[in-house]
DNA sequence: TTGTACGCGTTATCAA
DNA sequence: TTGATAACGCGTACAA
């Protein structure tokens, strides 16, 4: 560690006390001008860097906010990330990124160092394998400031960000049902976690309404990984040829990935044997062979909007728990069959950074 | 702020002292094991959540890496991260994230909170626009374990890990120059950053070596981001025919993307027309319609060396600056007009997770 | 094996 | 307008 100059030794250099340099230094009143003056450039040329650390003990707020993802993935969350990071920014707090990597166990790890860190809040997504929601409610019960995003626990008393998944769900399933595919597969995420339980009732309710059975043949319950996506479709081409699926809706984007390399190695086409439907639009959606037709998920604005949240609670400017849902919006491309006009997907304005 | 149970409540509720559960709770010896056994449920049933703020101000350690990247974008640097992510977590650190958004007064901005918040040891990758070193090298003379990463500054004393700029841009450049190609341009990056610079060197050194002039129509110099990218190609679109270029190399694959969309849009064909060859890899690379030959930089990598360097540094386990070389690799897809068997770009196994 | 006194670097409080 | 003193919660050093 290296030797620091520290509050008192400037005190010490200018003849005065402690107090008149912190006064000084942190723009309070009670300080006659000249001696500011004095304070401030006599910091600067000793090169003095107000320790955090010890503000933060006494003060007993780090300006900082923890955040737990399960996956620093390509799209999503580095998406989301951007956008806490530009509201925190804004309002004076640093992100402590920790990443449980889909494992409850490092995930209940990250949320003790983050409380151990003191941070002023907490903005989690939890991991696929969550097991039990004591943690949550620890943290929830002991006050410490916190908003779920994406991947959310309800009814422990914590907010919420996350885009209407049931909704979501049903506006693909109905998508594919009017577009006349009768056998429609679900490849649903872990009951375990919310989006995965929303996503797949919302694809049984829409079957539902339309009078089409719900056949537990066609939901395979996988992960949220590219890998589990392509296992569990290749159980679903395992199925005898009257019972095979003519049509996919995939919890996510890089589960869809996994279903449709699935279905290219068994020699299906897409759409023509077999159409598919993901959530997310990641960023690689319309970039496929066959672009991908996909529920948008606006990660940049939840990650706003969770983050606009625990600053709120932090600063006590409300109290509430909310959930706040953001819109999904339905991108019809190949993948479905539809007829869209399907313009050269290379670089789309909605993606990426639009070149105008 | 919540009530916090604190050690010294602890000591009272079973009548010892501070440092015997102090001792107890950080497994330290000479405490009875009754003692220890005893501590440490009281702590479990009281909610105790060690201070982290207070021993670091004691330890004058924060067991916390900051970390400063350009852009939070879709490919490099999420995965440089996670390699970082990686490393310090199985050593037991934690990020501190921050973004400078290319912009230089952020990026002072972010250096000078973790300086504030004594992180252990900083990670950083420049921005574009940055305009002196002054930062860094105080930084460096203080003793900060620093390490750069991807874009880095020579010269002052800081270790480095990155890819042969210079080597990778020779091999792209060469590959065009094998394949026929005789006026190659190069949108190149800020001649600010360091890996703007290199590349350009690269490109310009295989031009002479095979004898070809130095053309400097031919090069632009332009930003990292897509737009950037595409700007500067409609400049070189914007040739008199027989001084436009029949190859283009872009100083990273975003620049390329840009390029592509504006020679698109001028109704030119890639390869036949304009052949176009990127740097990074990123994860779209292959799937454009016309996949993207480009120079792979492998990111993980890049994050895990960087980490184990600023921790080497901050345990005392190496005090030499390090220039750490991470090597790059040719990837040969259709946009160079070269005759590969381009099989199916979807998700090949290099890419994303490669089910198996 | 356990305890006491002090220090880490800052801010809050109250007195001057 | 300034200063002295006491926290903040923990670890170190030494004594018991």
């Amino acid at each position: 560690m290296s030797k620091r100059v520290t509050a008192k030794e400037i005190a010490e250099e200018l003849g005065i006390s402690m107090m008149t340099v912190s006064r000084a230094l942190n723009n309070r009143p009670n300080v006659k001008e000249e001696t500011r003056k004095k304070v401030i450039e006599t910091a600067a040329r000793m090169g003095y860097s107000p320790n955090h650390v010890a503000r933060s003990l006494v003060k007993q707020k780090t300006e900082t906010l923890g955040v737990v993802v399960p996956k620093i993935t390509h799209s999503f969350f580095p998406e989301v990330i951007r956008g806490i990071e530009e509201i925190s920014y804004s309002s004076g707090y640093h992100l402590i990124l920790t990443h449980s990597a889909e494992d409850f166990e490092q995930e209940k790890d990250a949320l003790q160092t983050l409380e151990s860190k003191r941070v002023d809040g907490i903005l989690i997504s939890t991991a696929q394998t969550v097991e039990d929601y004591d943690i949550y409610e620890r943290l929830a019960k002991l006050g410490v400031p916190m908003v779920f995003f994406d991947r959310c626990v309800f009814n422990i008393g914590v907010s919420c960000v996350t885009v209407d998944d049931e909704r979501g769900a049903r506006r693909m399933t109905r998508h594919l049902i009017e577009h006349g595919y009768q056998r429609i597969a679900h490849i649903s995420g872990p009951s375990r976690v919310s989006i995965g339980r929303y996503r797949l009732s919302g694809y049984r309710k829409e079957l539902e309404e339309h009078g089409l059975p719900y056949d537990e043949s066609l939901v395979v319950e996988a992960g949220f990984q590219e890998e589990d996506g392509y296992e569990a479709m290749k159980r679903l081409l395992a199925l005898p040829d009257t019972r095979r699926p003519d049509a996919v809706f995939a919890v996510n984007d890089a589960s869809a990935f996994g279903a449709i390399k699935a279905i290219k190695e068994a020699n299906f086409r897409i759409p023509d044997d077999i159409a598919i439907g993901g959530f997310t639009d990641d960023i690689r959606a319309e970039l496929l062979e066959v672009p991908l037709t996909t529920i948008r998920q606006p990660a940049y604005e939840i990650g706003k909007k969770a983050a606009q949240q625990v600053i709120e609670l932090i600063e006590g400017k409300s109290n509430t728990v909310n959930e706040i849902i953001v819109q999904t919006e339905l991108v019809i491309r190949r993948s479905c069959g539809c007829d869209v006009e399907s313009q050269s997907p290379l670089l789309s304005e909605s993606s990426a950074v639009g070149a105008k």
